[in-house]
DNA sequence: TTGTGCTGAGAAAACGATTTCAGATAGATT
DNA sequence: AATCTATCTGAAATCGTTTTCTCAGCACAA
């Protein structure tokens, strides 16, 4: 590490530590000539404080942790993107740990983030469920935010989106183009956003007057859960195949469309698919997928006000050095109030992947 | 942050703080029976060792900086999860930073990551020239290695790809199916690795015994690029017009594939395109994508490992209190050897957008 | 002249770990 | 029984900052 120290610039600059260190933060004031000499060493020597030692010092770090299931997936990396700039912009950098889809790994980069004492985390879980990840917070001071995924029996808030509201256009978008026949392609069993994700479209379903999907195939998010699915579909005779599919990922989406035209059924002409997440991959796709998009760019941005938000709670109001007297209500000024979850909306984004229901008959053009 | 230092443990544990330290490095014997006392006030108390405070000690942190130019495009963040992979088995973790395209920003991140103090540092450059990154590099300690794209008048190692083998099996392949007129979309003109990309497939193209190039389209390795370029070709009078087109990036080609499609011309059936990298989306593309192939995997593996290497040898052999002598050649170990540069060989992966040249005159049946 | 207030600068005490060094305690050896 | 040695322990120094706290110097009013 750059050997040079405050120590060595305030022997150059030829005054005492602290005035450099006064120099540094700015929080103390120092005469002009002594600053000038003070900057002029630290240019000539390319003294760079060490992060450390302040951070230890003034228990502070100025980085927030982000745990991504999987970083290669567009999706979260766009929101990474979107984290790591918004972050940067306020001063704050992101170390970003990829637990792999792991729960193990997940709780071990909590632990190391936790080490590294950043002043908040956001984590997008990958386990279905966990208490140990409640008893590591419990551990922490860091300000810890569950992103995307809900996370089970975790006591802090969550931001997140809300799938109704682009569910319910999608339905609304399929009746419209005189679909009856709407199957699902749905994630992970068990997982709470795909789960989220299967109730409210079949929320709009109902709302949109419809009674039951006449076709749900089970599976994981993955590209080949939507291969298999198309095979599937391929196999039902037409009279009783779905005209349109939603699927609860993009991948998945990808997979279908693929799989139905190995089939020789062509999207959207004889079924139209409707996708999950919008990525920037959604418009390069062809056909171009139909999606219900998340809101990267807003959920971005807001977990990173939300985290910094609770950080600035946190500082305003410490723990009460003993425990509060149970009548004791305490003033809570606007700034220190409890953060709660927020659900953002999502919302259909209408592409080439969708069209006119086929008239009864037409698909069997093929047979 | 967690208030429990080391100094609690060893009061709940009844031993002395040197003990504690002792059983979490483990170097030093500690008897069996405190062992077993310290662990247990550890666990009680939800100890976390305070990393900065460690690193500061010991002058070393045990993480790495990656800097990449943008984590959502798929190339970089498929090599980001080898990275963070492959660091993580070693026991390192990984500052992942985003510089957006900017010098400015890279220059930043360059300065903070050497702030945190990261043992090591791989930069894949966005900033096509700078001097100020080697004045940066004097000013720390860490081991910096330049990735993927050169960086011109750096000083270190160098890690990256050699598109010459890719390129000339893919102009050999193309030749096999009877294309004469091959096209290019190259990258920004300037950037080094675009530039190198450029003149491997030019040398292909002597070396597969062609002359030059039809038709050469300058562009940035945007999707826009290679809309424009698409374009342009499907201007072009069709007894001239390139059979084949290589394009610099993946993104570029998908570009052009639309831009083509737009303008009635299929692909390969009218037009082969063949692109660059080989992230996952290749395959997902439709018509999949004939690529170049990045060796993304062996990149992101002998990236870690070259700057780990290069950790362990500025540990063995610390700068010299004096400058050495001239003459005075100092040994050095198989260890300690300078790290160089290295080529990483690309290779092509054939796929359904290349097929045989049409026939002449064949193209006319839109017209 | 003496006290008062103010400004700017330096000495020293944190922050929380690791590590050196010296010392204590046990068991082993003569 | 006495000495030696091997093993373990604890006090204190250190890493590089920030932040008291103290104090010197100076201007000004009484």
């Amino acid at each position: 590490m750059s050997r040079v120290t405050v120590r060595d610039v305030a022997e150059r600059a030829g005054v005492s530590i602290s005035t450099v260190s006064r120099v540094l933060t700015g929080n103390a004031p120092v005469s002009k000539e002594l600053h000038r000499r003070v900057v002029e060493a630290i240019e000539e020597l390319g003294y760079r404080p060490n992060a450390l030692a302040r951070g230890l010092r003034i228990r502070r770090t100025a980085v927030l942790g982000l745990i991504v299931p999987d970083i290669a997936n567009p999706f979260f990396s766009q929101l990474a993107r979107v984290i790591e700039e918004t972050a940067h912009r306020h001063g704050y950098s992101i170390v970003l740990c990829n637990s792999q889809n792991s729960r193990q790994r997940e709780l071990e980069y909590f632990a190391l983030l936790s080490s590294q004492r950043v002043d908040g985390m956001m984590i997008i879980s990958s386990a279905a469920t966990h208490e140990e990840l409640s008893q590591f917070q419990s551990a922490t001071d860091a300000a810890v935010l569950a992103l995307d995924r809900r996370i089970p029996g975790f006591q802090g808030p969550w931001l997140g989106a809300d799938p109704y509201p682009g569910a319910f256009e999608a339905v609304r978008h399929l009746l419209d183009l005189n679909h009856r026949r709407i199957g699902i392609v749905r994630g992970v069993e068990g997982n709470i956003s795909s789960d989220q994700r299967f109730e409210a479209i079949l929320q709009a379903y109902r709302d949109n007057g419809l009674t039951e999907p006449p076709w749900i195939w089970a599976g994981d998010y993955s590209v080949e859960t939507g291969i298999r699915a198309g095979d599937a579909l391929a196999a039902l005779p037409p009279d009783q195949r779905p005209t349109a599919v939603i699927a609860a990922s993009e991948f998945s989406a990808y997979g279908l469309v693929h799989s139905l035209h190995d089939h020789g059924l062509s999207v959207p002409e004889d079924v139209s698919v409707v996708g999950f997440d919008n990525t920037r991959f959604a418009e390069l796709f062809r056909p171009a997928l139909t999606v219900i998009a998340q809101p990267i760019e807003r959920m971005g941005r807001r977990a990173v006000e939300t985290v910094l938000q609770m950080i600035a709670a946190a500082e305003e109001e410490p723990p009460p050095p003993v425990a509060p007297l149970p009548g004791s209500a305490r003033p809570r000024t606007a700034k220190t109030q409890r953060v709660t979850d927020e659900w953002l909306p999502t919302k259909l984004v209408v592409r080439a992947s969708t069209g006119p229901a086929p008239r009864a008959g037409s698909t069997l053009r093929f047979a």
